[in-house]
DNA sequence: ACAATAGTGTCTGTGAGACAGTATCGA
DNA sequence: TCGATACTGTCTCACAGACACTATTGT
């Protein structure tokens, strides 16, 4: 880093955005909110903050998580940082992306509060349409939706989206939600049983055999 | 975003870091600069440039990788932003970590015109040691590490590291190395059968059987 | 009894792991 | 012929896919 002076190198503001995901109704949906500022005013936009200077990165994307849905302690990671240089027409601003997935129970439980303009928005139906989002949005958006596909093939992430205790039925609905396509219920839990435990519980109510409850296993 | 005006949030520098990788007498190494200045004079570092702010993530690192081994057109990718506040002692710099993977080939190339303060060193000796390095590096090298163990099992990264035109047993000695353990001959090319296809050229002058040379087949 | 969904048993094919064998070079 | 490494054949076993079967609730 030939001298490492970077007074050479104008500065610029680094920006966090979020991917809220969530299951809701069998289909993946995400946080948006509807901008009411140009540009894309009117736009569906990512929430986002930007980075303090004293701030980490991972600090600055769970302070948004929080302003956005006032919950802390939910599943986070970063995604990817994009850097076009007109990606805001305004400024230059390098954004690192942050996914973050919750169980929607959670997201219900503070629906009252929600801002006036967010809300959850199908994101199949939103990737297979014409409509436009604010910003380099929709690709990152795309990138995302691309991602959780493949992570939840080789890691644990589908858990995130139920809560501590589940039925199996649940569970499957979010992998074949991910992965887009349906599952042989026999081979799923055979291959789900290593990584879960029994509860006590079982559902009740519907007018069928009662699901049980399990809880995930350490290990 | 809430008004979506920066300007209450001070800028910061955003500075590529370079990851170049290669594997040389059967080690993986990585191109290293020893830090001529303080702070962390002497020290171990990644090569790095400033993000100019007319340049995208990915130009600089093309940029960086060219500064520092003269190549251009080959394999990079954007591994994982860093920004802890004091990850520099001086000024507060977002890190965006950039892997490129070279065959040593092309790097013997240009080995004449190296910086004489440039130079590959064994990852693992690297790792293992307690020998510091500048800043964090030593935790993006860890972390890169472990993802290029990982990446090799579901990607085909592997192929990064040999040329055009390789042998069988070359390839499986980059996967092994990757890997950090032995593979059976016969298993390894009966996987990577389906990604080849066979030259008309073989090794010779060795002192025993000749390998075939393949080379990558689309799909 | 029936509709509906939860949950299990088992056959099959595919692919990874293990290992023994054969092939082809230089010396 | 021998040492060395390239390359192949084949057995086994774990696991994913497919599908048929049984279980338990409410009405």
């Amino acid at each position: 880093m030939k001298g490492y002076d970077s007074s050479i190198y104008e500065k610029m503001s680094v920006a966090v955005d979020l991917l809220v995901f969530t299951v809701e109704d069998d289909r993946l949906k995400i946080l948006l909110i509807e901008r009411s500022e140009d540009p894309f005013k009117n736009a569906l936009a990512l929430p986002g903050v930007f980075v303090g200077v004293n701030e980490t990165l991972d600090e600055a994307a769970q302070r948004g998580i929080k302003e956005e849905t006032g919950l802390k302690d939910i599943y986070f990671e970063q995604l990817y940082t994009f850097g076009e240089v007109k990606r805001d027409p305004r400024m230059r601003i390098i954004s690192v992306a942050y996914m973050a997935l919750v169980p929607v129970e959670k997201l219900d439980y503070i629906a009252g509060e929600r801002t006036v303009n967010a809300g959850l928005f199908d994101v199949e139906e939103l990737l297979a349409s014409k409509k436009k989002m604010a910003f380099d949005h929709k690709d990152i958006l795309k990138y995302a939706r691309w991602r959780l596909a493949n992570k939840v093939e080789y890691t644990d992430i589908a858990f995130h989206f139920v809560g501590e205790e589940f039925t199996l039925p649940a569970l499957q609905k979010v992998y074949e939600i991910l992965l887009g396509k349906s599952l042989y219920k026999a081979n799923f839990r055979k291959k789900i049983a290593p990584m879960i435990e029994e509860t006590e519980f079982v559902t009740s109510g519907d007018k069928h055999r009662p699901s049980r409850f399990y809880r995930r296993k350490e290990g």
